[in-house]
DNA sequence: CCGATCACCTAACAAGCGTTAGCCGAGGTG
DNA sequence: CACCTCGGCTAACGCTTGTTAGGTGATCGG
C-alpha cells in the first residue's frame, strides 16, 4: 500500500478503495487543500493523472471518503450495540457505543473527521449531504441517551443537548492524541464512560 | 475591518493586528493551505503584496497567530483564576477556568486551534515551539486537577491523564458548534463543569 | 491470433500559489 | 520648498494545483 508496487507484479492493482484510505489519511493530516491529487498518487505509487481512471475529480474522492467514513462508522457502532445481550443495562450499552465509536473514528474512521473546516471547503451541495449524515450521528447519541433517561439510569436536564455536544466533542477530539498501540479503544471507552457517567468528583 | 476602508479615509490603516485576526479566522475555517495571502488581503481590503510590508512571509503570520492565540488564551485564563476570592473551592475554580478557556478559544482564541493537522503543515522548528506551548497548557490543567485532588474534591485515578485529555478535547471541539450569541461561555462552562464533575448518572 | 478492455503513463493546460521588484501619493519634518 | 517614511499599489517570477488528451503495454474472451 506504500509505494512502488509495480516492481514486483506487473499489475499495479492499486484499488479504488486503497485510494480512499490514502486520501482519508491525508485529509486528517493535511486538511482539504493540503490533500493534493499528486500527493494521493504518490502515496499510492501511481501518477496523479491515473487517479482519474478511478474517480472523476478530487471532490468525488473527498465525497466518497466522507460518506464511507461516517456510514461505516455508524454501521459498526450499531452492530456492536446489536451484539450486546438483550437486556444489557444502559451503562454497558453506553460504554460499548463509545468503544466502537472511538475505534472507528480512529482506525478506519480516520476518515470522516469532517469538521466545519472541511464542510466550508467542499462544494455546498456535497457539504449539505454530509451535514445530514452528521445529524444522523447526533440523533443516534441523542436516542441512546434518551433510552438511558427512560431507564432511569441518567438524569435528564434541559442542558442534555449541550452535554451531548461536549461528550461527542471529547470523543471526536481523541483523533488528536489517541494512540491505539498504547491503549485499546475499549480501555479508553471505560475511562470516557466513567468520566461522562460519574464525573471526577468524590462522592 | 471588513473591506474597502480606503474609500472613506485616504489612509487604509489596516493594522498588523487586524491582519492577525483575519488570518486566525481563515485558519480556523479553511486550514493552513486554504489560508492564502490573497484571501487574507482580500478580507483586509488590501492587495496580497501589501501584506509583506507588515510581515516577512506567510509563515511569519501563521507563527504570530498561533503564538498570540495560545499565549493570550492562557493569560486570560490565569487572570480569571487570579480574580477569584482567595479560598474559592475547587468546583468554583474549575468552572471559572473552563469558562475563561471556552471564551478565549471561541472568540479571540479562534486563533490557536492548532491541531495536529496544522502542526503537520507548518515548518518543523516553528511547530516545535508551538508544541511546547501546548504542553504548558496541558500542564495548567494537570496542575489545576492536582490541586482539586489534594483538596479532596475530586478522585484521583491512574487514568486521570486520559480523563484530562477527554475533557480538554470536549472544550477544544466546542469551536465546531459553539455559538456565543445563544449561550454565554459561562453558561456553557456550567454545563461542562457539571458534566465533568458529576457525570450524567443518577445518584 | 485479434481486438477490447483495463490500469496505468507522459505532456500539457489554465489557474492560483508565495514572493519579489519597483512605483506612487499622502503626511510629517527640516 | 525639499526630503523621507509610511502604507499601500501593479506586474511579474517560478512553482504547484486540478484536470484533460492521447498514448502504451499487459491481460483476456472469442
Amino acid at each position: 500500500m506504500a509505494s512502488h508496487m509495480q516492481s514486483q507484479e506487473s499489475r499495479a492493482e492499486c484499488s479504488s478503495i486503497a485510494l480512499l484510505e490514502i486520501t482519508a489519511q491525508l485529509i486528517r493530516d493535511q486538511g482539504y487543500a493540503g490533500t493534493t491529487m499528486r500527493r494521493i498518487a504518490e502515496q499510492a505509487g501511481i501518477k496523479a493523472a491515473s487517479i482519474y481512471y478511478h474517480y472523476a475529480s478530487k471532490d468525488e474522492i473527498i465525497d466518497r471518503v466522507l460518506d464511507r467514513g461516517i456510514v461505516e462508522s455508524m454501521a459498526r457502532v450499531r452492530q456492536t450495540m446489536a451484539e450486546l445481550p438483550a437486556g444489557a443495562p444502559f451503562c454497558e450499552r453506553f460504554t460499548a457505543a463509545i468503544g466502537a465509536y472511538l475505534a472507528t473514528v480512529n482506525q478506519l474512521g480516520t476518515y470522516f473527521i469532517a469538521t466545519r473546516q472541511l464542510l466550508n471547503q467542499i462544494p455546498p451541495e456535497l457539504a449539505e449531504r454530509h451535514r445530514q449524515r452528521r445529524v444522523e450521528l447526533d440523533r443516534f447519541w441523542a436516542d441512546l441517551l434518551d433510552e438511558g433517561y427512560r431507564e432511569g439510569a441518567i438524569a435528564e436536564s434541559g442542558t442534555n443537548g449541550l452535554a451531548r455536544l461536549f461528550m461527542l466533542g471529547a470523543l471526536n477530539w481523541s483523533t488528536e492524541w489517541m494512540d491505539l498501540s498504547r491503549k485499546s479503544s475499549d480501555e479508553l471507552a471505560e475511562v470516557a464512560a466513567s468520566l461522562f457517567l460519574n464525573g471526577i468528583e468524590t462522592r
